[in-house]
DNA sequence: TGCCAGGCCGAAA
DNA sequence: TTTCGGCATGGC
């Protein structure tokens, strides 16, 4: 029975350190939460699970079937974390912020939801994202049930490009709402095809996503990175333009994993609440 | 109350 | 090319 099957519990073996709450409080993902019953509760492609971690793994709420085709990519779990964020640490800076962040992933996420999640996070702070989300899911996503609680699927585009600004406003986003609707409608329209910027290089992939409404070189390279797993595109952080000479490296110089240092240093500065000077 | 928040856009300098 | 005001909202 599918009921039976989607409460199996599995285990999943890892050999680095793997730290949930870095994972999914870094920033690049809105909608993951902690649970009363430990770890965090999600979802993804469609898929509610709850992830926890014991000493002897990580644990998930799926099939193993949805761990091979969803969780196991969605986590990132076949690149080497440790060897990588090893080739950062070159100078103090980097050093702390990699420790700080120790254990932190990019999830691969689904396109759609990560260009949504940072059309809504301009000029915005994180608690307000997560809560224009919610509102959002709840509204117009599908009920899934998870352990006697219900969570909601992220809206497909082709449901938002049907609904007008009237229907957005309860998620109080401003004048981001009118951005949310033209990528729905652009997607719903296939004039914007994800698969297809997934295949170009970063500069292509950048210059396609940055022709819609609302969508900047900030927003355009957090997209690249968290939904498209371009990990050399880097988010050019407010902070990091304004300290980024005094503090952190050259971002470029970090090649082909960019944006993976950038999120170390954007996660480690916003926690430590590092100011320049 | 005022400042700030994973900015973007169009106009002016 | 860089700079600047306006844009909506609410957390702190």
């Amino acid at each position: 029975m599918e009921q039976i099957l989607r409460n199996d519990t599995i285990r999943i073996d890892t050999n680095e350190t793997i730290s949930l709450k870095h994972i999914f409080e870094c920033g690049q993902c809105f909608r993951w939460k902690p649970s009363p019953k430990g770890g965090y509760v999600g979802v993804a492609f469609g898929q509610a699970t709850r992830l926890w971690q014991q000493e002897d793994g990580l644990y998930l709420l799926a099939t193993p079937q949805q761990v091979k085709e969803i969780w196991h990519p969605y986590l990132d779990l076949d690149r080497d974390y440790t060897a990588l964020t090893q080739a950062f640490c070159t100078g103090e800076f980097m050093e702390k912020a990699v420790a700080y962040g120790r254990g932190l992933r990019i999830l691969q996420q689904e396109p759609w939801e990560a260009l949504v999640s940072f059309l809504v996070s301009q000029c915005n702070n994180i608690p307000r994202i997560c809560s224009i989300l919610d509102t959002f899911c709840k509204l117009f996503g599908q009920p899934l049930e998870l352990e006697g609680d219900v969570l909601y699927a992220f809206p497909t585009p082709q449901r938002v490009a049907m609904l007008s600004l009237e229907d957005l406003a309860p998620l109080r986003a401003g004048y981001r709402a009118k951005y949310i609707l033209s990528a729905a409608q652009a997607v719903a329209r296939e004039q914007l095809d994800f698969e297809g910027l997934r295949g170009m290089n970063t500069p292509e992939a950048r210059q396609g996503i940055m022709e819609l409404q609302g969508v900047g070189r900030k927003v355009a390279d957090c997209f690249l990175l968290f939904g498209l797993g371009k990990m050399d595109a880097f988010p050019v952080d407010t902070w990091m333009k304004k300290a980024g000479a005094h503090y952190a490296p050259d971002l470029a110089s970090f090649g082909p994993y960019a944006g993976l240092a950038q999120q170390y240093i954007f996660y480690y500065a916003r926690g430590t609440k590092l100011k320049m000077d």
